[in-house]
DNA sequence: TATTCGTGGGA
DNA sequence: TTCCCAAGAAT
């Protein structure tokens, strides 16, 4: 049903939304990777990937035939990979199972790898036109701002809540534009810090900014602090100059990504006695540990690292994958073929600055 | 149900 | 520098 809400939103979204590629025609292939690139990604790091990924994968089929290193070579610096692991797995999916086309029921999407309840109600609504309510970071801070939700937005009460008024407040017939309008409205108007209330078409109808509680809502749960990590890797040569790889299981961190391998600095340990342990445990051999490379912190969402990588030699004939999916010796000039985490990254790049 | 999964930009 | 958090999903 349309109502007063839905028509000041769609109408300030008809002057004001953003023009974004897959908004031009909303084929389900290209709404479908937007939502996927766009999980927990701001838009304007999304496009620059977007953009790229439609050339080298156009289309489903492009994508389904494609070999996982490619996939992930074109995610990498995206981060979460599973996002690309699953997009690719789904692709094979709608290959074998849908006859090549992705589905409009948001059920049988949401029965897809990486597919969850927010990007099937996105894609039903915005590719397939069904009435369906998304909810996402945006929305939930505008509806909470807009009822003064009490629930925390980061509990499942909290999510619930915000999908019943989503659905309360879909118009019928315009669910893909409505869903739109509340996000662009969430990210151009009703931000976290600094919403600026008098630009928005919903201010009259806002009971956060009637009473000037905006920055009380969303309410939220803290989140416990991270841990802080002392990492060692280490840059294993050969006699040729090629260095050794190894590539991460699937379905852990940075999975399917390759890696200089090492691990944690465990309590009473060196960093050297740590690398020697991490290779020995990972990769079954013996090495010497020459002069460090560098020392790279990182960031992540739940914990943060502070990486010493070194030079190495391996001091047994051979060694064996304990850990890993596969090992691979690659001159430095290669190293861009392999996908690999932003850590990893940054020593490849080192190494190959200090080779040539 | 709580935790785990990346990275970059802005305040 | 540090913290927040962004078109969430899987387990």
């Amino acid at each position: 049903m349309p109502n007063a809400l839905s028509n000041q939103l769609l109408s300030w979204y008809a002057d004001h939304g953003r023009s974004l590629p897959w908004r031009e025609r909303p084929e389900p292939y290209a709404v479908w990777i937007s939502e996927i690139m766009a999980q927990q990604t701001r838009l304007e790091t999304v496009l620059p990937y977007y953009r790229r990924w439609m050339t080298l994968f156009p289309d489903i089929a492009t994508l389904a035939a494609a070999s996982q290193q490619d996939v992930l070579n074109a995610w990498e610096g995206l981060g979460y990979y599973s996002r690309a692991r699953n997009l690719h797995k789904a692709a094979g999916i709608v290959v074998r199972e849908h006859g090549g086309q992705l589905p409009a029921d948001p059920t049988r999407l949401q029965s897809l790898p990486g597919i969850g309840r927010y990007t099937a109600g996105a894609v039903a609504s915005i590719a397939f036109g069904r009435d369906e309510p998304v909810v996402d970071g945006n929305v939930k801070r505008v509806y909470a701002r807009l009822f003064l939700v009490e629930e925390p937005i980061n509990t499942p009460q909290g999510e619930q809540a915000i999908w019943s008024l989503a659905a309360a407040h879909l118009p019928a017939g315009q669910a893909g534009n409505f869903n739109q309008a509340l996000m662009d409205l969430g990210a151009l108007v009703c931000l976290p810090k600094q919403p600026d209330c008098p630009a928005c078409p919903l201010n009259a109808i806002c009971l956060a900014a009637q009473q000037g509680k905006t920055g009380a809502y969303p309410r939220k749960k803290p989140r416990p602090e991270v841990p802080h990590y002392t990492v060692t890797a280490a840059v294993i040569r050969d006699q040729h100059g090629q260095v050794l790889l190894t590539q991460r299981p699937e379905n852990v961190l940075l999975g399917g990504l390759w890696e200089f391998p090492g691990g944690k600095q465990e309590a009473g340990e060196t960093l050297k006695s740590c690398l020697k342990r991490e290779i020995r445990e990972e990769l079954a051999c013996t090495i010497d540990v020459h002069e460090a490379l560098g020392i790279f912190r990182h960031a992540y969402t739940h914990f943060k690292v502070t990486l010493h990588a070194f030079h190495a030699r391996l001091a047994t004939e051979r060694f064996e994958l304990l850990y890993h999916q596969a090992a691979r010796w690659v001159p430095p000039e290669l190293l861009d073929e392999y996908p690999m985490g932003k850590i990893d990254r940054m020593i490849a790049r080192q190494l190959q600055d200090n080779t040539g």
